[in-house]
RNA sequence: GGGCGCUUAGCUCAGUUGGUUCAGAGCACCUCGUUUACACCGAGGGGGUCGGGGGUUCGAAUCCCUCAGCGCCCACCA
């Protein structure tokens, strides 16, 4: 059989995929036994498309969850999207747009069913796409969170929290799209980085029982119908006299208080700011802490309302009114000042319409009530984040906690349970179905004649993080009504198989962006339904940069395509790609050549199969240079296996590919496979045969969680395999026996070798030329143990130890020991005394450092024995060395 | 404005409690080489005052202070 000399990977990426699928292998059910390990994914938006950082964030996972299936664990990883309530409706709405439908032309359930016929077509996309890149995912249990069991569990919740007295209904201003009528999320909200031009106005209100005026600044003239204070910051003197007295506001003459109140800052402006609660989020503070009266003047449309008592404005749009007042307040003379400012304006991100700061009633989660066990567990490392440095961040955001509002104007989502009931509907109850929410709004009311038609579900949806905190629970129906015990609150884990064998999971593997969205919020509901943590570890990756560290994004261009990638360079290429530079929580700047260097590794590993496959096998005897490197490989491969084991357990994935990478490229087919190398078109010995069979074997299995493709491929050829006989289920190896002497000695042989190259690449000899070479050693015994491997790397006819070296030729220091290639012809005596020399004013001033400490009292005294004895040592090799090189001197005749 | 973190080779990063020749790795670069698994390769090589300054110590990349630059999170001036 002729193996092709480039690995190809579009020939053997499907095929492995579809017969580990066949066989079942990524799926797992609660064993006895068995060692629980489940993973939840960061469900994906159900509409999105696979992403460079989705790629990197499910390589990781893919590498942990494969081996722990190959340490026998049971290895769930659980699949799943995200509803994505703002995102995906953007989507759906903007569909409809140019079919020419208005979402405001649709009912309720007539715009759903579009929206379900959306998702049916362009869901699960992206969970296609991850096969490709190999992910071992769990699909049966493949997760929506707008399942039907799903969204029965959020909907639970809802009242359940609300029964707790968890969930309350508020005033709270929110970002408004006016354009869209709806609130957004301060995400959505988009500043332009420069800043927008607008003007400051000084306008004069006057002050009541005076002729006097206090004069105020502001960007938004508009809104001063709505203003029910002047406030001033009592350290002011200039106007701190003021605080007490009323002003009236300008047309409407309707009387306000002039307060104090430390927000305002001394140096801004004239140091006096007009007050609107209804308008500005600061505003609405101010009003709180002084019990001031709030007056909405802006019709959900943008337009003005009644209540800001000017008829003429009425209904008439904001900015339309900005520049009407400024003209009105101009001919009364009522402006100051107006002066060019630039400020920072939020946008709608998806309207790009200016966000209005309005007052609305919302649904609420009271964060600090809730979320104390969810604090104190992280800072106790009961939960570890990866890296460590998040928790701070953690902790800083968990001190501040504001409440969370969890209601959206949107209709894509669970719909709140509230309904709503009696005089222009301002009572409510909370109920699961609206049989529930009839029954207990007649025994609210005491009106036993409520029908069906008298309540009105709320319109609102909740937040998607409402749905998602729930995810590690529900994907294991946790919420279930045999499950979730809803008297209590408490989801009872003992009814649940699933759920007590897989929860809490392991890891977590998601990005830092959503560290307080979606991490916190799933520890907070952890502890409140379970008991107990979601996960053990939050493993936070980096950002996906580009080369400039620009973020990757689609707006930009700079992303490439994933799936493009894959089919260039292999997806094992692109997952070690992706991992060759990325620590946790450092940035990954994304660079295609570390996809080529994945490629690379690929056929590394694809050419030494081929080297060992070719191979015929015979009954020679076994070369001692084969026996010494099979000694030496098991050792060293235990050696880098612990290594790449440490690495793993502190998540340190990119340490352990590079362990692995250099383990598999420089010990395995630069020393090892070239010392047991058999002479051309010769056979191979069968117990050199089986041992390299079996390291190959096990280089396969270490490698299959980052590159499981590949090794795959390769187990399968090596040798004969059963139907089944997965690498991917192959056993983990485990840390035998590692000799660190034997190691360290082999490296010292190595570098005799290396020596011996550089001394033929310095004189111009060919490698197939043989050479003779003749050492000076204190251990002749380690050379007696590696001298076959020496001759055979070296090409050395003959190897000699403590001979004489009196002759001419090329000399070499390994450690204390001398070496000498002997030459007659074609030695530069000039150059040769050069190098010399430098060697020796280097070790001159080694030792003399090394000596000036020595006679140092107080490091004597003061260092510890170890770290003196170090030092004499050292000493005493510097000192070998300086006569070696000087007896050399004497050698060349100098 | 408040909080946190980073700065080590051209690039991306290791460097555990201060102490073995500790200044390292991978990539990139330079020289040589088409040798029999692989040019998606092999052999060899160069390259850093550990951001600047100060201090503690027998000894500092590592601890402390300070300055500079960068990044992240939170709150944001009407």
């Amino acid at each position: 059989m002729k193996i092709a000399s480039k690995y190809k990977p579009e020939s053997v990426e499907e095929k492995w995929y579809e017969a580990w699928s066949s066989h079942d292998i990524f799926h797992a059910e609660p064993e006895e036994g068995k060692e629980s390990y489940s993973i939840v994914i960061p469900p994906p938006n159900v509409t999105g498309v696979l992403h460079m950082g989705h790629m990197l964030n499910n390589t990781i996972q893919d590498i942990l969850i494969r081996k722990a299936r190959m340490e026998g664990k049971a290895a769930c990883w659980v699949p799943g999207t995200d509803h994505a309530s703002i995102a995906t409706e953007a989507k759906v709405v903007r569909m409809l747009r140019e079919k020419g439908i208005k979402k405001s032309d649709l009912s309720r359930d007539e715009f759903m069913e579009y929206a379900w016929e959306w998702k049916e077509k362009y869901g699960g996309i992206i969970l296609k796409q991850l096969r490709k890149l190999g992910a071992s995912c769990d699909w049966k249990r493949t997760a929506f969170t707008m399942d039907e069991g799903y969204y029965s569990g959020v909907i639970k919740v809802f009242i359940d929290l609300f029964n707790k007295g968890y969930i309350y209904r508020g005033l709270r201003m929110v970002n408004w799209d006016v354009e869209a009528k709806t609130a957004v999320s301060n995400e959505e909200v988009i500043y332009k980085e420069e800043g927008e031009q607008s003007f400051l106005y000084s306008i004069k209100y006057k002050i009541k029982d005076s002729d006097d005026f206090v004069v105020i600044a502001t960007q938004r003239p508009e809104t001063i119908m709505g203003d029910t204070a002047i406030a001033v910051n009592p350290k002011d003197e200039r106007n701190n006299h003021l605080i007490g007295k009323k002003a009236l506001v300008p047309f409407i003459d309707r009387e306000i208080p002039i307060i104090g109140d430390d927000y305002v800052e001394l140096d801004f402006g004239t140091g006096c700011l007009k007050v609107t609660p209804a308008h500005d989020p600061n505003d609405y503070e101010i009003g709180q802490r002084h019990q001031l009266e709030t007056i909405d003047t802006i019709n959900l449309d943008g337009t003005l309302n009644e209540k800001c008592e000017i008829p003429d404005y009425v209904g008439r749009d904001r900015f339309d009114i900005r520049k009407q007042i400024i003209k009105d307040l101009k001919s009364a003379e009522l402006i100051v000042e107006e002066k060019p400012f630039t400020t920072r304006i939020g946008r709608s991100e998806r309207t790009g319409t200016v966000i209005e700061p309005k007052l609305s009633l919302q649904w609420f989660v009271k964060m600090k009530e809730i979320s104390s066990t969810a604090h104190k567990v992280v800072m106790e490392d009961e939960i570890l984040l990866y890296p460590s440095k998040f928790k701070n961040t953690y902790n800083h955001w968990m001190e501040n906690v504001r409440d969370w509002c969890i209601s959206r104007q949107l209709w894509w989502g669970q719909r709140i349970p509230a309904y709503y009931f009696g005089e222009g509907g301002n009572d409510f109850v909370v109920a699961e179905t609206a049989d529930k929410a009839l029954e207990l709004a007649i025994e609210k009311s005491g009106n036993s004649s409520l029908k069906e038609t008298d309540l009105k579900q709320d319109e609102d949806v909740l937040d998607t993080w409402a749905s998602s905190w729930l995810f590690p629970i529900s994907v294991f129906d946790g919420f279930s009504d045999e499950s979730f015990d809803s008297e209590n609150g408490k989801v009872i884990k003992e009814k649940n198989k699933d759920l007590s064998f897989f929860y809490p999971t392991e890891v977590l593997v998601t990005a830092p962006d959503i560290l307080f969205f979606w991490v916190a919020r799933m520890i907070i509901a952890g502890y409140e339904y379970m008991d107990e943590k979601p996960f053990k570890n939050v493993y936070l990756t980096g950002t996906v940069r580009d080369g400039l560290r620009r973020k990757m994004s689609k707006s930009l261009g700079n992303s490439p395509d994933p799936l493009e990638l894959i089919e260039k360079y292999g997806a094992d290429g692109v997952r070690t790609g992706m991992l060759f530079s990325s620590p946790a929580g450092n940035d990954l700047l994304f660079d295609i050549k570390l996809c080529e260097q994945g490629r690379n590794f690929s056929n590394k590993l694809w050419n030494a199969f081929r080297l060992v496959k070719g191979w015929e096998v015979d009954d020679s005897d076994q070369p001692e240079s084969s026996q010494v490197a099979i000694r030496w490989f098991e050792s060293r491969f235990n050696e880098a296996f612990k290594e790449l084991e440490d690495h793993f357990s502190k998540f340190r994935m990119s340490d352990a590919l590079m362990t692995a990478y250099k383990l598999v490229w420089g010990d395995f087919c630069s020393w090892y496979l070239e010392i047991i190398k058999p002479d051309y078109s010769s056979p191979i010995d069968r117990k050199t045969l089986d041992s390299s069979i079996d390291f190959f074997e096990r280089v396969c299995r270490v490698l299959h969680p980052f590159m499981p493709f590949i090794t795959e491929e390769i187990w399968q050829s090596i040798t004969e395999r059963k139907d089944g006989e997965f690498v991917a289920l192959a056993e983990w190896p485990e840390a035998g026996e590692s000799d660190s002497n034997l190691n360290k000695k082999a490296e010292e042989a190595f570098e005799v070798i290396s020596s011996v190259r550089n001394a033929r690449n310095a004189k111009g000899l060919s490698p197939k030329e043989g050479l003779e070479i003749r050492c000076k050693t204190e251990q002749p015994e380690f050379y007696e143990l590696f001298k076959a491997v020496i001759q055979k790397l070296g090409n050395l006819d003959s190897f000699e130890c403590n001979t004489d070296l009196d002759s001419q030729g090329i000399k070499f220091l390994i450690g204390a020991d001398e070496f000498i290639i002997p030459f007659t012809e074609g030695i530069d005596v000039e150059e040769e005394k050069k190098k010399l020399l430098e060697d020796l004013k280097y070790q001159k001033g080694f030792l003399n450092s090394v000596e000036k400490k020595l006679s140092n009292k107080r490091f004597v005294d003061n260092a510890p024995e170890q770290v003196v004895e170090n030092e004499k040592k050292k000493k005493k090799d510097a000192e070998a060395k300086i006569k070696a090189i000087e007896e050399s001197f004497k050698s060349l005749g100098l």
